[in-house]
DNA sequence: CATAACTTGCTGGATATCAAGCAAGCGACT
DNA sequence: AGTCGCTTGCTTGATATCCAGCAAGTTATG
C-alpha cells in the first residue's frame, strides 16, 4: 500500500487549498505583505505551486476576489427574492434583511478584510472591484422597491443603505482597535447579537422618523442644525 | 548674494517636510508600498535623509502616527470642553458634536486612511495604536456624561458611539468604491453636507427611540426580531 | 581679521535581503 | 514513453540599512 503520510496528487484539491490559503493570507496581511512562498506553505505545498496553478500573483489575487464576489452576488440574489416574495410588512422585512446582512458579514471576516485592503490600495474601483457596482446596484433597487419609494428619493435610499453597510462593516474591521477601545468585547458570545439588534433599531427608527417627516406636517423641526 | 534656487539648510524644516511626505505616502499607499526613496523624493530631499532623521522606517512611521494622534487628542479635548460647558439642550449639543466629527474626519483623509491601514495590518492595537484607547475612552465618558446615563448603560452608549464613528468614517474609506457603486458622488459639493445631516438625523432618531423605549411603557414591541 | 579645527545637514554608493517569475527536473501513474 | 502534478535552482529587480564623505556653517585660536 502507498503511504498515507502523503496525500495523493489531486490537482483540484491542491487548487482549492491554494485558493483557501491565499484568501486567508491576503485577507490577513494584504496583497503586498503576502509572498507566494507563504501561500504555498500555508496550503501544504511548495513555493512554486501557486504560480503553477494560477500564473502570476495578480492572477491568483483576481481568482480569490472572484470567488468571494460570486458568493456575495448569490447571497444578495437570494435575499432579495426572499424579501420581495415574503409579503410581510416593510419593517419586518427590513429588520430581517439588515440582521442577515450583519450575520453574513460577521461569518466572512476574510471577505470584509479583502475588500478593505482593496479599497485602501486601489483608491478607485477601476481595477478588480468593478464587481461591486453590480451587487450594490441590485441591493439598492431591492431596497428602494421594498420601501416603495419613487425614483426621486433614490439618493435618500442610497444614504440609508450606505449607513447600513457602514454599521455592519465597521466593527469587523476595527474589532481589535476602536471596538475594544470603547470597552466593548467583540469576542464576547453576545456581542454579535447585541450589535445586530442595535443596527436594526437604529435603522428602523431612522426610517420611521424620515417617513414621519415626509408624511405629516412639521412635527419637530426637520433636524437640529449644527452650526451656531 | 547666494542663489535662491537652493533652500538654506534647515534641519527642522527638513524634518517636517519628511514627516509631511511620509504621512501622505503612508496614507495613500500604506507602509509596505512606500519606500524611503519615495519619501525622500516627495520631501524634495535625498534617498537617505529619512533614515538620517528618523533612523529606521518603522521609527519614521511611529513618528507620523504620533503626530496625527496628538492632533486628534487635542480636538477631542477641546470638543469635550465646549460641549459640556455650552449649557444647550442635549440634542443640540449632540447634533453639533456629531456634525463636527464628520467634518473633522472629512478634512483629514490622511488620518483616516492611516488608521485604516493600521487596523488592517496589525490586527490588534497592541503596538502603535494603543493611543486610541485613551482618546476613545475620553470621548465615551463625555458622551455618557452628556446623555446623563448611569454607568450601567455604558455598553449602550458605546454602541451608539461606535455607530457614530462607523457612519462618519466609512464613506471616507469607500468613497470610490461602495459610495460610488451606490450611485452617490462623494466629490459633489453638497455630498458632505448631506451626509452630515443624514448621520445627525439617524443618530438623534435612534437616541429618541431609545429613550422613549426606556421611559414610557412598551409603545411598540422592543423591536422586530429577525429570525422567522 | 584669518585660518584652523570641528560640527551639522545631507548625499549617494555598497551590501544584503527578499520575493516573483521562469525553466528545468523529478516521480508517479497510464 | 508520455503526461500530469509538483518541486527546486536560478535570475532579476526592488528596497532597507550601513557608512564614508562632502559642503556649509560655527567656534576656537593666532
Amino acid at each position: 500500500m502507498t503511504s498515507t503520510l502523503f496525500r495523493e496528487r489531486d490537482a483540484l484539491r491542491s487548487r482549492e487549498a491554494i485558493l483557501d490559503a491565499a484568501e486567508r493570507l491576503f485577507a490577513e496581511r494584504g496583497f503586498a505583505n503576502t509572498s507566494l512562498s507563504d501561500v504555498g506553505a500555508a496550503a501544504g505545498l511548495s513555493r512554486g505551486t501557486p504560480s503553477y496553478f494560477f500564473g502570476s500573483k495578480q492572477d491568483l489575487y483576481r481568482a480569490v476576489l472572484e470567488r468571494c464576489f460570486a458568493e456575495v452576488r448569490e447571497a444578495v440574489r437570494v435575499g432579495k427574492e426572499r424579501a420581495l416574495a415574503s409579503g410581510q410588512p416593510t419593517e419586518v422585512v427590513l429588520a430581517g434583511a439588515v440582521g442577515e446582512y450583519v450575520d453574513f458579514l460577521a461569518a466572512r471576516p476574510n471577505f470584509v478584510r479583502l475588500i478593505e485592503w482593496e479599497a485602501l490600495s486601489d483608491g478607485d474601483l477601476s481595477s478588480e472591484a468593478g464587481h461591486h457596482i453590480g451587487v450594490a446596484q441590485e441591493a439598492l433597487t431591492a431596497f428602494v422597491q421594498e420601501l416603495g419609494l419613487r425614483a426621486e428619493l433614490a439618493g435618500e435610499a442610497a444614504q440609508f443603505l450606505l449607513s447600513i453597510i457602514a454599521l455592519s462593516w465597521f466593527p469587523l474591521i476595527h474589532r481589535s482597535t476602536i471596538v475594544r477601545a470603547l470597552g466593548l468585547d467583540a469576542d464576547a458570545p453576545d456581542f454579535l447579537a447585541r450589535r445586530r439588534q442595535h443596527v436594526i433599531d437604529l435603522v428602523l427608527s431612522g426610517l420611521r422618523a424620515r417617513s414621519a417627516q415626509a408624511n405629516g406636517a412639521v412635527a419637530h423641526p426637520p433636524s437640529t442644525s449644527p452650526t451656531p
